[in-house]
DNA sequence: GCGTAAAGGTATGAGGTCGAACCATTGACA
DNA sequence: TGTCAATGGTTCGACCTCATACCTTTACGC
């Protein structure tokens, strides 16, 4: 190992240490693509994950710039890319007509053929979710929680239940676990949550639901939200544990 | 709650659903200032942090742009920054003479003033790195580790205890807490950690090193490698977890 | 009704970023 | 000792991104 790195380059002189590998895992890129591809992503992913339901109103162009750190200029383009999706309407004037979501949520829209080229990234999203999902059950969990902040959880939790069709509970479900992360109100969290249900959401929906895994899913789910109301850090976040393992055992089958 | 998301723009139509503030959340901007800059603080960090500890040799710059995920005209500009703050020399021609780490490890650098302007950031820090360090401990222990990451581990270990003054301390430990993360073979874990790490560094260098601390920590430490080299990713968690709070406790004084 | 404020729509110039090609240097290897 | 390949150094044009204005539309409040 004092011979070189794992890279196959050697190592400058004798006296010099070996650089490992530790220096190139921990400079890898997470700066994606261009902004404007990114943004687009990211709003499309808010839509898809139920932060923004159908019918509601994203907030306007200055603002919501200055929220995703781009210029007005980019987001108006990756607004103009949703809208040419379909996926948003734009009206003109003062008042709430500005842009509003028009989801799509077509049933069965999984595209599986481009599952295999991001098996490595969906893969890493499963291991790193197991970490992240029920390390924010026990954040949660452990903040005493504002009023509005309680009803956000169980008004998610009661969306699950009377979700009309697959989309729809699919869209809930996601919207749930945002909420979760969401009350820890810690940005980082939040952040990574919403990274890993982005990556959770493709692979869902390219596979078909099963009514027994729904039912199991959503015990697990009230389960998980009556912990964390309960202020049960620790039963919160096991519970989440299983939750994740029984998704995850389900997809691996899902990318050979 | 229907008349209004808590941005206090009111919903656009009587049967729009509010959007809550489960969008805003989820669209925060982590695309942060230039890529230049972006990439200079990669750089320092991975430095400061030891994942290129003094005397090592940086890959190519070719190579080093791709990993990064920018241009090398761009990269070329940051180690332009590194160089003139001092912190690498380069040299040209063949072999692994191009460019070289020249760590400066100024004990007590600690720029105590800016940190209070950080103060959300930082506080942030910990909540994630008391979810996400203890969940890459018990992903690590989980796996069936290849020899030459329990020598990353024991090495990284070995070096700590032997640290000669309190900035190589420093620079060990987070060594250490990179190379359990590195050993995960997640992108995402390691990306998580190398985050918290750096944010965690700026506050370190700013306190007082008391002898006490660092012997409870190297406990710590070698338990925690222990736990991971056995296999018992339960016990590495918990131990994990009691670092971090302990850490965590000595910091949050620091910043009012 | 009418004025005004709150939104989206448009234009422009400065500077950042990229990719690609080519030059200059120097150690490794025959 | 000479060749050459690996690496840093340099240049250039295309495109992206940003910040800052200013215009247009439309609902809300008086």
């Amino acid at each position: 190992m004092s011979a070189g790195d794992p890279n196959g380059r050697p190592a400058a002189g004798p006296g010099r240490p070996a650089p490992v590998e530790l220096g190139a895992a921990v400079l890898a890129a997470n700066r994606g693509r261009h902004a404007f591809e990114d943004c687009v992503e990211r709003l499309a992913s808010a839509i898809r994950l139920g932060a923004f339901p159908d019918g509601s109103v994203l907030p306007p162009e200055r603002e919501l710039a200055v929220t995703m750190g781009v210029s007005r200029a980019t987001l108006r383009e990756a607004i103009a890319g949703l809208r040419s999706a379909g996926m948003v309407k734009t009206t003109r004037g003062r008042g709430g007509g500005t842009v509003v979501v028009h989801a799509p949520l077509l049933p069965g829209a999984g595209d599986a053929s481009r599952l295999a080229e991001r098996r490595g990234e969906l893969m890493d999203a499963l291991v790193f979710r197991r970490v992240v999902e029920p390390g924010a059950c026990y954040v949660a969990a452990g903040r005493s929680l504002r009023p509005e902040q309680r009803s956000v959880l169980t008004d998610a939790l009661a969306a699950i239940e009377s979700a009309a069709d697959a989309a729809a509970h699919r869209q809930a479900d996601s919207r749930l676990h945002l909420a979760i992360a969401s009350v820890t109100e810690s940005p980082a969290i939040i952040n990574a949550v919403t990274s890993v249900q982005a990556d959770l959401h493709d692979m869902l929906i390219a596979i078909p639901v099963l009514p027994v895994n729904i039912e199991h899913s959503s015990a697990q789910h009230r389960a998980i939200v009556a912990a964390i109301l309960g202020g049960d850090a620790r039963r919160a976040r096991r519970t989440m544990e299983s939750h994740c393992d029984d998704t995850a055992a389900l997809l691996r089958g899902l990318l050979t």
